[in-house]
DNA sequence: CAACATTTCTACGCTTCGTAGAAATTCCAA
DNA sequence: TTGGAATTTCTACGAAGCGTAGAAATGTTG
């Protein structure tokens, strides 16, 4: 039960994007403003959702364990429940796990990673 | 557009197994000898599918590019696009490339892969 | 308390997936 | 060649997930 619907997912990054808790309220005017494909140029409006749609969506993220809420304060407020980068990760150790040939697979991956990205690997595995 | 069902999946797993593009009674007939949790067993016989359901399954594989048909014979014959590993590796692509801080994600991934998977990938990026 | 804000409940339409019957097509044996 | 058998395509239905939001319940504040 891993993957995101496209208002999830949008959701999701504008919760990563600001660092702190923010209310259904607050997320409606985020996705408002923001078209996710984000051009520089004048990005239409993004139409107003109602409250209760955000605050649904909010509710099945907290289901999935992606997001946090704060029940103490009136205005609920939500927040990441992990970084984007360690979600990320994390994915990426999913769809490896399932498979039975790890090693090959990792040889099939990082044989398509950038070079710079090459570099920053044999970085983090320097010593050990 | 990269998620399995749960008998789509086992269908890959039957297709990336068998070297040879299989016909759609064949692929019934593995399904049925086929628990998918691999314990060893007598495995409980896994319910006959019907052949149109195994068709189905194998076409919706094929819009999705994942399986590949012969058409020239006549009980059409199906295979795999590509292997498993390579499969993986890309899904593990497609999760790290939506991600706008690639190497903040491989950070974090390569901190919880096993040693033996370290040493596989620090040989790997050995030279270059 | 009353009006307002917030949250929860319920629901509907759309898409995907498991499942398969019905219909169309193709092939082989007599 | 023709008719039954095998194969493929078409169509469909129920369950689940997601976008969406109204209605109802609950909490807040003046």
């Amino acid at each position: 039960m891993a993957s995101l619907g496209e208002l999830e997912r949008a959701v999701m990054d504008l919760l990563w994007a600001s660092q702190e808790a923010v209310t259904a309220n607050t997320m409606r005017d985020l996705l408002a403003h923001n078209t996710g494909t984000d051009d520089g140029a004048a990005a239409h409006p993004g139409k107003e959702l109602a409250v209760t749609t955000v605050l649904t969506v909010l509710s099945r993220l907290e289901k999935k364990g992606l997001v946090e809420r704060e029940r103490g304060t009136r205005p609920h407020r939500y927040q990441a429940v992990s970084s984007r980068a360690d979600h990320t990760a994390e994915l990426m150790h999913e769809v490896l796990g399932s498979a039975p040939d790890r090693e090959a697979v990792l040889a099939r991956f990082i044989g398509s990673v950038t070079e710079s990205e090459a570099a920053t690997l044999r970085k983090l595995l320097g010593q050990s």
